[in-house]
DNA sequence: CCAAAAGTGTTCGCGGTACACCCATGC
DNA sequence: GCATGGGTGTACCGCGAACACTTTTGG
């Protein structure tokens, strides 16, 4: 055997090799008409100058959640949304070079709240629709079609479906919402009866502005309300 | 800075600190009328002789359910059951000696496969009921927590009450796990009726033997047609 | 013959679904 | 006044829920 001195510092010695742990986001946003997942462009190899989801390794002292939160507010400026764990990806190949294990996360997002159109470039993110994804880095395709399902399990059976719009929102918008999750149409009379009749979803006295048609009542979600049915053992459904 | 020499052989040095990655493993089975589940004495610092879940460190080159299934093996003998990835779990103080990142699995085994009885301390391992753990090593309990809520939530739209029964089986028998894992009682008439509804579970010419009463028909889980009607869009629900 | 569990139908009410027209507003 | 979406009610049917007695078998 070798001589050996202590490595110099900075550097880590393990008796056994560790893979290296990241997190990953997925961060779906609603549009008009479909959902659209925010991606970056990476600055280093590999996949240099691929799209690939906001993501990064995690600090040596730091949960994972919050390791999430950080790489989404450092790499888009996104912070204060929902996220979720979603799975952790693990084959040996995933990355090229060396073994990375990552933690997937999902977020949702208020897409009016973050707007990077599409073109801007700015800090090297933008929104990308999910039907027409770019070449992505590394399993990220796939990290994201595990969001795309878990939302769509998820959404009738959680509120979490109005993460994605404003705090004030017709039942127009909340409708379209339903149709482009679950990719089917939705009779707006049943719609609208069901959602009502599970008071949870509650009328103020605004309306819309700025459209050129007769102006949609806004509502909102009363979050109080559902938490406190939940403890009583209510179970939310569309 | 200090000189540097290379780590000696089976040491592995690295630019930034890494967390260990551990796989955790909760096997869940149905006994006459409760939930159990397996756990091991731990042989080792920390929480020396303590219970804990059966688990261990991620190979080099393994992928993350291949090592669940390999701890499995190795520590209980248990090989070939329905497993899915749970959760991860990496709070940075779980472990209390270094950073340990585990991904939990969760697996339904058949109890009449796995005769060791309460007492059977052979390998160490053990059933022990849900409703009275022992005291459990680092976060194991709520690990355990998280498999019996995902258990509760997706036995209701997913076929996998079957893998806690024998292949073939009673309607009491399965009617026994639905009330033992939604913890309410269901109506015997009422649930033969949706069950087999269903068709997909369908009665063999064989009976129960052994009993003192009139033998009940044994029925079989038609997992072949249940994939087959899920390629259309079908969706399992009790 | 007795104990124990198997097996079997009907009624009722609610909730899901199908379906079409008038209303308000901006231009 | 016209184009655009907003907003509303009813009839039907299927499914879930409640409910009790007869049958079979072993001991």
């Amino acid at each position: 055997m070798s001589a050996w001195t202590p490595p110099p510092p900075g550097r880590h010695v393990y008796e056994y090799p560790r893979p290296a742990v990241a997190v990953d986001c997925v961060v779906l946003g609603l549009d008009t008409d479909d959902l659209k997942v925010l991606l970056i462009r990476r600055g280093v190899d590999p996949w240099k100058g691929a799209w690939a989801l906001p993501g990064g390794f995690v600090g040596e002292r730091e949960g994972l959640e919050a390791a999430a939160r950080r790489e989404l507010a450092e790499e888009t400026g996104i912070g204060e949304v929902f996220l979720e764990q979603l799975y952790t990806f693990g084959e040996p190949d995933r990355d090229p070079r060396h073994r990375v294990i990552s933690v997937a996360y999902y977020a949702l997002a208020k897409l009016s709240d973050f707007k990077l159109t599409a073109g801007t470039d700015a800090a090297g993110a933008g929104w990308h629709p999910l039907s027409k994804l770019p070449a992505l880095a590394f399993d990220h395709a796939a990290i994201i079609d595990a969001a795309v399902a878990r939302l769509r399990g998820k959404v009738r059976y959680a509120p979490i479906g109005f993460e994605l719009l404003p705090p004030r929102f017709t039942l127009t918008q909340l409708q379209r919402l339903y149709e482009i999750i679950l990719e089917r149409e939705l009779d707006k009379r049943n719609f609208r009866k069901k959602i009502l009749s599970l008071d949870l979803v509650i009328e103020t006295d605004e309306k819309q502005t700025g459209v050129r048609h007769r102006a949609a009542r806004l509502y909102r979600f009363d979050r109080k309300k559902y938490d406190r049915l939940v403890k009583h053992g209510f179970e939310f459904a569309i």
